[in-house]
DNA sequence: CTTTAATCGAGACGGTACGTCGAGTCTTAAG
DNA sequence: CTTAAGACTCGACGTACCGTCTCGATTAAAG
């Protein structure tokens, strides 16, 4: 429930900054990017930023959350390994290769020691999300949440391990990992 | 080749400086961790942390290398179900419960967005050093250097995601896992 | 001429203004008085307090010239010492210990840099106003406009001097002033 | 008692901003003066002006009370009232147009509501300390400190006011003011 | 009894300085 | 040549106040 008096927030302020801290991540990286240097991008003030966001970390998870479930959406065939395959190609075009993906691998790296983005990722669990939809579809035996959870964590494990531990991408078959998945 | 004119290294300072890493390290975290902090607390000049090590990356990672080797080296029993949800437990105790493996799963977040710890990690796979030991003995059959890594990225992946994204590691199973991994 | 049309100002509005400025410059004082603050005291908006004056300053003006003038009027008796010796006791309690003064004092210091609250001292002198009344009844041969000039600056100067500069208003002797001016 | 160990104070980063607070001053005025355009017009850190002085108004009263003393020094010639005519003109020159002159008049204007000020104005009483010099040659039966204390008030009260209020310093006479006080 | 016009509150906006902190580098004297 | 000490430049931090700007809602006099 959003106040109705004074001001109203203004859109092209919001659109600036999220527009920005995409730019800067792809130009600088995710270390350089500052608050300070997203409101210059942005031609916005500094106070304007810090009004609407704590973080860059937050800036970063609204800039791309929506890039990342596009990313990770996939249109199912009905046929299980075709659908699992399809998804860890998206999985891995998503950590290796989007910018998306970037800002999502250094926010679960900031994850590890500021407990305010863990909780901002627990609340907005990407990965997760994506992978549920797909194992449900293709697994329906899958129909606990603890058994949701585990074949979640072995589906996207592999190819997250990998990735995240600087292992070369191309190395990774999806095809071999889907098949392994339903066995 | 070492110059030998001149005073020595202190021994003395690097390994306050190790120790002070360490303490500073469970006393304030992984983010409150500064060159200056540390030099401060091990009673240093900041010149002579910078002189042998050129990030704090650098220093953590000397500081917590053994205790982690320690830590996920296991004793084999011949039985490969046995091995691995021995190797699994400790893996799991290393990543969300240790202080060494608190600063590694820091370490990988950084190296997200920072080359140099990535290649830091990269001369130093604690994980996959730990990891293809245990498959070594377990599955004999792993032996061409793709099948290990695959196997490693099976066995280590799950539980690696699990913990790194934030889900609460007493619900993984570690001999679930194994029996998964076995099949 | 103003305009009829429209909603008239609110003397409500006005007078929570001149009233907060007054209570925070006893509260936080004068350096922390913020037009912010003063219409967040009052209850105003911030628009309301700018449109009609420009500047602290011009408020606190406003706020205290009323309250200086009362304080510096002195009753006559008719005897010059005495007349002058209350007036000298009058400037004394004024400047040193009463809030419009610690006020008018404010506003002379930011008059020596800022030109816009010179000419708004200029143009309200309370000081010389309440001293020429006196040293017209108390020295009728002061009769010229440099010579009650003159005399202005021999009554108000010496107190004005101590305690602007930081003296204790303690050691001030009204009548031993008074004296040495008719002398 | 100054440490001996560590880098040495710069002397040039010391005259850098002493020299850029006189400059600023006179180019945009003593309220415009901020620590961070004094650091930037003397090529300075911040940290460095913070690290030596806690306010604008400590280094200006450092760079500019040498100044003053020396614009209020006279030469004596023996004759009284010559004397004081000559140190009440300097003592016109100096408030009235002197540089060093309207640093200490905002620095007067300061202390009426900063106590730093004040304090810093209380150990440094370049006004008081120029004319008790002056008072105690020309007038040898002031001997007592609470006589010199009114005398000084009485010699440079009037000219003081005159000018803190905005006065026009041309209508003041030296030597009229210099015989008046020795009446 | 509706316009019309200026007010009011609330609060967002772009700016700019604040004082602090950590990063690296440099400059001493001491060992 | 290393060491501890500590000053140096640089640049981001998050906050505060500045003065301006949109809003929707009042409030009176004028039509």
């Amino acid at each position: 429930m959003e106040s109705k008096v004074g001001r109203p927030r203004s859109e092209r302020a919001r659109e600036a900054v999220l527009h920005a801290v995409d730019d800067l991540l792809v130009e600088v990286g995710y270390a350089a990017v500052t608050m300070k240097g997203i409101a210059e991008r942005a031609s916005v003030s500094r106070q304007t930023v810090y009004r609407w966001w704590s973080t860059k970390a937050e800036i970063l998870l609204e800039a791309s959350a929506t890039d990342a479930e596009d990313e990770l959406a996939i249109t199912p065939t009905g046929d299980p390994l075709d659908d699992l395959t399809t998804y860890l190609q998206a999985l891995i075009n998503f950590l290796a290769h989007s910018h998306a993906g970037s800002a999502y691998r250094a926010l679960i790296g900031e994850a590890q020691h500021d407990p305010d983005v863990a909780k901002l990722l627990a609340d907005k669990d990407v990965l997760g999300d994506s992978a549920r939809v797909v194992i449900a579809r293709a697994v329906p035996a899958c129909d606990t949440p603890q058994a949701l959870e585990f074949a979640t964590a072995r589906l996207i494990g592999p190819t997250f391990f990998a990735i995240m531990s600087g292992r070369d991408p191309r190395q990774l078959d999806p095809q071999a990992l889907a098949r392994t998945f339903l066995a």
